[in-house]
DNA sequence: ATGGTTGCACAGCAA
């Protein structure tokens, strides 16, 4: 039997790459996509091009900003908006809200978190701090469903809006001072392996110079100037099933890219 | 062998 599929992308809008995503999704043979900023309503989505792949789909998205989803052709059941004990934003002057950034999903047996990590800002903005407690709350919680069931097969993935280490960044000179890659960052993403949520992604991509993220500035692309920031994060028993994994970086080129490539994994079926 | 920002609420913010 064929492996189960499970890939990644921040689409940057799925409105404008709508398209782009479903001929993907159709050419890689993906059963599950998680994805992030979609920056549309739920209202806004676009469904109808995935439903004619014959892919179901569950979106939450509140404005122009942030927003994911799941598409799945393995089923999409038990769908959970928000992780539980997920921080709240306080804009100025409007209430704290529960932003869209964190959608589940049961797809081919496995639980897939679509995760839109906050992106800090700077060091020193209030966004900084929402970020590292986002990441401390979904530790806590994720933790907590290995200790109900440390056998469940659980991916969190999606766009991390970190650096773990240095070969993940084109320059350390460059961002020096910048968010994702400072140290409370990389340690609230530690906390997660040490949660024993691993990377099964690192193993079949080693550095350095690989990336799955190239700002739309100053020729980054073509000049292998990025970032690795989008991960796929499994379960104990999630990540000895997993025999082979990819970054689809040919989907950065061509016409009205995404700023990040697709990252994806193959999951031997039980 | 690709791109020189992009996307959204079209103005200024977010990434």
């Amino acid at each position: 039997m064929t492996a189960l599929r499970l890939a990644t992308w921040n689409v940057n809008s799925i409105r404008t790459r709508v398209d782009r995503v479903t001929d993907w999704l159709a050419r890689a043979e993906v059963d599950v996509l998680a994805m992030q900023e979609t920056k549309c309503t739920d209202a806004q989505f676009p469904t109808l091009p995935f439903h004619e792949l014959g892919y179901e789909v569950a979106h939450v998205g509140h404005n122009q900003w942030n927003g994911v989803a799941i598409a799945s052709r393995v089923g999409l059941d038990d769908i959970e908006v928000g992780f539980p004990g997920q921080p709240v934003w306080a804009k100025p002057d409007a209430d704290p809200a529960v932003e869209a950034r964190a959608l589940g999903a049961t797809c081919g047996g496995v639980r897939v978190w679509s995760l839109y990590v906050p992106n800090g800002r700077a060091l020193n903005d209030p966004h900084y701090t929402y970020k590292l407690e986002w990441l401390a709350a979904l530790r806590d919680t994720a933790a907590g469903w290995l200790a109900d069931d440390p056998s469940a097969p659980i991916a969190l993935v999606g766009d991390w809006n970190i650096a773990p280490q240095d070969d993940d960044v084109w320059s350390m000179e460059f961002f020096e001072g910048a968010t994702h890659v400072s140290e409370p960052e990389r340690t609230a993403f530690r906390a997660l392996t040490e949660a024993q949520f691993l990377d099964v992604v690192r193993p079949f991509t080693p550095g350095p110079g690989v990336y799955t993220y190239w700002d739309y500035t100053q020729l980054r692309f073509p000049k292998k100037q990025g970032m690795r920031i989008d991960f796929i994060l499994g379960s104990p028993a999630l990540a000895t099933r997993v025999s082979h994994a990819e970054i689809a970086r040919e989907e950065r080129k061509g016409k009205s890219p995404s700023d990040h490539a697709p990252v994806l994994v193959d999951i031997q079926r039980i």
